[in-house]
DNA sequence: GCCTGTGAATCCATTCACAGCT
DNA sequence: AGCTGTGAATGGATTCACAGGC
């Protein structure tokens, strides 16, 4: 099978998880993996491994597995991550700070470009990844001139969705959003709500099971 | 209908997404909510938001709506979140420092009682909010004096299993974990991941179609 | 023999549509 | 009249099971 068959969401949630452990395969000089294993790995059913690769069409090989380079390569094609995507991000707290720092970000393409923040002590001063804090009066001229794709909000619930606006005016058509609030935005512009309490709710509630 | 009758997951993930609307609707001293008006604000569909709450008994009045004061009781005492979760963290970089002054956690009743890290350097050191940073090899003893039971995980990837396993060691049943692995834990004892280059993935993902 | 690719079967989740209560 | 509670219908996603190629 190939292309133009709409793919499952959440097919392409599980073929991004699929290329941690095949870049862990690739370390280990692995040349090939069976759906199996590559499963396990990933705690989830072979079954489900095969399905969702060959929404992309055939790479595996019968009686073998899949190479474990060219799956890698595949996937990134697939998912768009084969290269350098541009973000900005508003809200210099701790929390923004963090992420600002994660090296993870860069090791997989993810690039701060900007960085903004409302608060005039912030503005000005010089991040050690060397970039500039920004007033989030600069967003919507700086989302054009360094070509910022997706937009990452990590200031107050307040200010949020005064934010996400902005972003959007912009031309932003992606946010990744860690302010515990449901943003409104236009259909076209996508939003991905990243809240660890949900996380720890959910643990609390199977722990008093 | 009424308790066990198995809860699925999916509702359980939606309903602690309920209570983040509801505390709003609190503050603004709206005594009554309907299902319209509730789905609305969390971008689900009003059937679900009424199925999702009748797995738990029927809190609304037909005609009318659901008491904000009494839902929002009710489901926090569902989800367990009527009290409060004492938290362990290892990994002081910047996520781990980024996590622990986080006031939303405290504020949903998620407490930190200890911290650590396997820096020396980091050992010893007082944190703002009056924790002291403890080496890694006393988390058995104070996961037990503290009463520790959800362990959280922000080490670099390289340490996260062995964290997990004395997690497990030391009687922890609910870990959350930061670091992009697949951590390998006996079935009872519960792990949910955060990974937001997952994230970034799907947003990179659906702007290249 | 082995492991992929995939229709068929199953399982789960969402939505519809309306009966039932206030 | 209005909004909940819920069986029935639909739509997806997961898993099974095996045919097909190496």
């Amino acid at each position: 099978m190939s292309s133009e068959t709409k793919i499952p969401d959440a097919t392409i949630e599980r073929v991004a998880l699929y290329l941690r452990p095949l870049e862990k395969l690739m370390e280990k000089r692995n040349q090939v993996v069976s759906s199996e294993k590559l499963a396990e790995m990933c705690k989830v059913n072979p079954a489900q491994v095969r399905k969702d690769l060959s929404f992309f069409g055939g790479f595996g090989v019968r009686g073998v597995g899949y190479e474990v380079h060219d799956l890698l390569i595949e996937i990134k094609k697939i998912l768009a991550s084969d290269r350098e995507w541009r973000l900005g991000i508003v809200g210099l707290d701790d929390m923004g700070m963090a992420l600002l720092y994660h090296k993870n970000f860069l090791k997989r393409g993810y690039k701060f470009v900007a960085a903004f923040d409302s608060d005039p002590q912030k503005v000005g001063k010089k991040l050690p990844i060397g970039l500039v804090v920004q007033p989030v009066t600069k967003i919507k001229q700086l989302v054009k001139d360094l070509d910022i794709e997706i937009g990452v909000i990590t200031t107050s619930p307040s200010r949020a969705q005064d934010i996400a606006d902005i972003y959007f005016e912009a031309g932003i058509l992606a946010i990744l959003n860690f302010s515990p609030i449901q943003l409104r935005t236009p259909e076209c512009c996508l939003v991905q709500n990243v809240d660890f309490t949900l996380n720890l709710d959910h643990l609390a509630y199977k722990l008093s099971q």
